[in-house]
This record gives C-alpha cells, structure tokens and sequence, in this order.
DNA sequence: TATTTTAACTTGTATTTACAAGTTGTGTAT
DNA sequence: ATACACAACTTGTAAATACAAGTTAAAATA
C-alpha cells in the first residue's frame, strides 16, 4: 500500500489528518512554514505548495506576516454540506443506511446527461442511499458510476462513510468540479415515506454531474433533501 | 493608474484578458510555459503562477506532458457558485423589477450573520427586487450591503441591471466567493403573490453572505426562487 | 509498410537562495 | 507610563537550476 506521492501531497494528507482529527484547534496556528521544512525535511516551495492546496480545499488561511490560521471546514457530504440547527452535526451522528446495495448494471437507454463510449461500454455501477442525522433521515441519494477500474467496489461497506471519502482513499479518485441543477419540488408518496415527511411538503431536488481526476470518469447523482430541520450549506 | 503588482499577476491579467478577447480560441493551446518565460521576460516558476491562477479560475486546463487548453470562460456570479442564472437563462431575457429603491437603514437587532463593527456601525443599505425571465416572475431577492464608501449609490438606477455589475464598474467592488444555505419551503402567502405561485408551493430559499474584494465588505441576500419552470444551475 | 524506438518537446516536482512586505512584541527614549 | 523605533518573526514574490514524467512525432527498425 505504500504509494510514492509526491513529498508536497504527503504532507498535505498528514496536515489535512490532523486538522480533520482536532489535533488543531479551529482558529489556533499551523506551525510557521520554516517549522514545517524542519520537521518534515523539505524546503520552503514544496511546504506552501501542501499549504496552498490547504487553503484550496479550505481547511487553512494564510495571513502575511501571520501564519496559517486553521479553519475546520464545514461537515460535507460531497461537495455539499449540510448545516443544522444550532448544533453542529458531528460525522459521529450522521448515519448511512444502503437502500440498494451497489450493483453492476447497464445504463438506462435515455440518460439525463451525455456519457462517453467509455463510460457507456464499461456499464455503471447503482448505489442508494438513505442519510440520516440524529436518526432522522435527511436524504435520499442515487448515485451512478461509471464500472472502469474499481476493483472490489460492490463488495465494500458504505455504512456510516462516504462515498466519497471511500473513492479518494481507496481509489485516489477525488471530485474536481462538476455541475448541478436545483429545484424545489412537492414530495411524492415514495419520497415522503422515505424521508419520513407528509406528501407534498417541500424537497429540495438536486441532480448533478461530478467531474473527477479520473479523465471521462463521471459520478451522476439525484438526491431529494429534507430541509424541514437542516439546510443544505455551500461555501464558493 | 500604473498598478506595481507582481509579475505572476501581471501576467495573469493579460492572459486572461486574451483568453476573454477571444485572442485564442477555446480549445486551443495556450504557449508552453518556456514560450511564456521568454515572451515576459520572467522565470518559470513566474509563470506557473499565473497559469495555476488561471486554472483555479477555471480558464485553462493543464495537461502534463501536452500543455494548457483554453477553457470558455464562466465566470458570473449567479445564484449558486460561480456561474448562475445570469449565464444559464440569458442575460437578455432576464428582467428586473425594483420593488424598494435602495435605502439607508440600520442593521437590525438580531441578524442571521455576525457583523464586523464597522459594518454594523456604518449602517445599510437595503433593497428588494423581483427578476423575471420571459415577464414571469422567476425570483424575488432582498439584498443587504453595508454603507461603506458608495457615494451616489441609492440614488442610481437599477433597472435591467445587475447589481454585481453595477458594484463592479462604479465601486471596482467584486464578488470573490461567499457562502449559502438553501432550503426548500411553502411559499406564504406574501412569497406566492409576488412569485404568482400558489401559496404552499414549494419554493427555493437561499441565504448567502458574499465576500468581496474589500476587507470586511460583505454583501447578505435573502433569495426566494420559483422552481416551477426553471432550476438554477451552477457549476463548481 | 507496419511496428518499435528514440528524441524532443510538454508540464510536474523539488532544491536553493534572496529579498520584499506584513505583523507582533520588545526595548528604548520621551 | 506612554509613544515610538526596531528587531524578529511571519508569509509573499522571484530567480536559477535540476531532474522526473507524460505526450507526440519523427526516425530507425523489422
């Protein structure tokens, strides 16, 4: 398992590790550059070159003359995030519950979104979820991938991980952009009864397309939120 | 107006600016960062940063090996991050309603952000408006900026005008991120007339808080769309 | 001709060095 | 004690250099 990633990555995942594991207070120092060369043995570009992609990924802001203020990023789920009232949802109290376990199948003849020959040929693989907070379900993601090089993958737990998550540590696949449409919508019988509101209360629809590290590798979602308690909170 | 910015930033603005003047086309290959080097007088490292900022603005994608295609450029801040309804509807079709001119008031008690001293004690501006696309009525927002050094500014007109254009060529202020909740609600009966809905119809609701190119210069928007007809689109 | 190898590009990673610019606390002079 | 100057930090910008790794097309080989 031990991957030759370039010196400023490694670095960048043991800062990102300690921050995400508290070992930095939200708000208190990272060592100074000149800190972090010592104790890590490299030199000064490849240490702000860790940094700059802390401060891309938002878990650091780098003040002249300062230093590197820690700044926990907000619990996200994907690319989105979800805020709820008050009190913050640890990653302890969100739960993940697998509707439909993932499955190779082929994908649907009229697709929403355009697909490559690659993406197409090599099938996708189906995955639904049920994402509940405090016991609560919050929302109803389906997610389609696209079957190119995922060795093991529909034999491994999702339960209280991410998707996510699992695709970058175990595949080194990580999210680059993507785009997405939003609505609000009534709830259908089934949507309601999974997310356990009445029929036609207000859900928040989101179908998205996410591009990854992968070139014509896709991961194509809809999720139906609950917004009756939390929000969906983004930072741009 | 001679600016002393740094080189890398230099260069940034006039690749950027030939990116956008169409000096090349959209796929096409930016010069190799030695081409660069020796065309600008600088050293590559120089160079790397301009391209890397240009890559995070999402103008050029890089290549390893192979080089950096120009990318269309998005780029607008809409509603979701960056790029929004402005881009996806059409700018031409997109019409705005004053319904309060902007006026100078204080801050309520309890706001839903924290407020920096400055902000709070120079007082805001408040403004309301109903776009339509097509004369239907797409969303309503309310906007809160803080009163800071915007000489003039109740006083202009702004009709069929963005507000971030308008902020961006009289105040040089711009949109540099932000960060929202969204949710999905029952229109009132106030949110339903204006959106001409029916009352307890889902509705898009938003809040954000967007920052700009001036410290502590925030902008707060309270948004309510009608997801009836149209969806917001973002990419990201 | 078809295939393989190689050379000449490209960007990616990394070191070393230097100085500029912003922040903070310490020390001195008032 | 207060105000100011300065020293000692911090990050920001920039150069010169080297080699690694990916891409492409021309050249050598079968």
């Amino acid at each position: 398992m031990e991957q030759k990633l370039p010196q400023y990555k490694k670095l960048y995942e043991i800062l990102r590790k300690h921050i995400l594991s508290g070992a930095y207070e939200e708000g208190s120092m990272l060592p100074s550059e000149n800190e972090l060369c010592a104790v890590h043995g490299v030199t000064r570009p490849t240490v702000r070159q860790a940094l700059e992609a802390l401060v891309r990924d938002g878990y650091i802001i780098k003040k002249q003359g300062k230093g590197s203020i820690v700044k926990k990023p907000p619990q996200d789920i994907g690319i989105l995030s979800i805020s709820g009232t008050a009190s913050a949802i640890g990653q302890q109290y969100l739960k993940t519950q697998i509707l439909s376990k993932p499955q190779i199948m082929a994908w649907p003849e009229n697709f929403s979104y355009e697909l490559t020959d690659v993406e197409r040929e090599s099938g996708r693989i189906y995955l639904e979820r049920l994402r509940l907070v405090n016991d609560q379900p919050v929302f109803y993601d389906i997610n389609n991938l696209p079957n190119i090089n995922l060795p093991r993958f529909t034999s491994r737990s999702f339960e209280n991980k991410s998707l996510f998550e699992l695709l970058r540590s175990n595949y080194q696949i990580e999210i680059t952009g993507g785009e997405q449409k939003l609505k609000a919508i009534k709830a259908t019988k089934q949507i309601s009864e999974l997310l356990k509101i009445k029929t036609g209360d207000p859900v928040l629809y989101l179908e998205r397309k996410l591009n990854t590290n992968r070139e014509g590798f896709h991961i194509y979602s809809t999720i139906y939120f609950n917004s009756e308690k939390h929000s969906i909170f983004g930072t741009f």
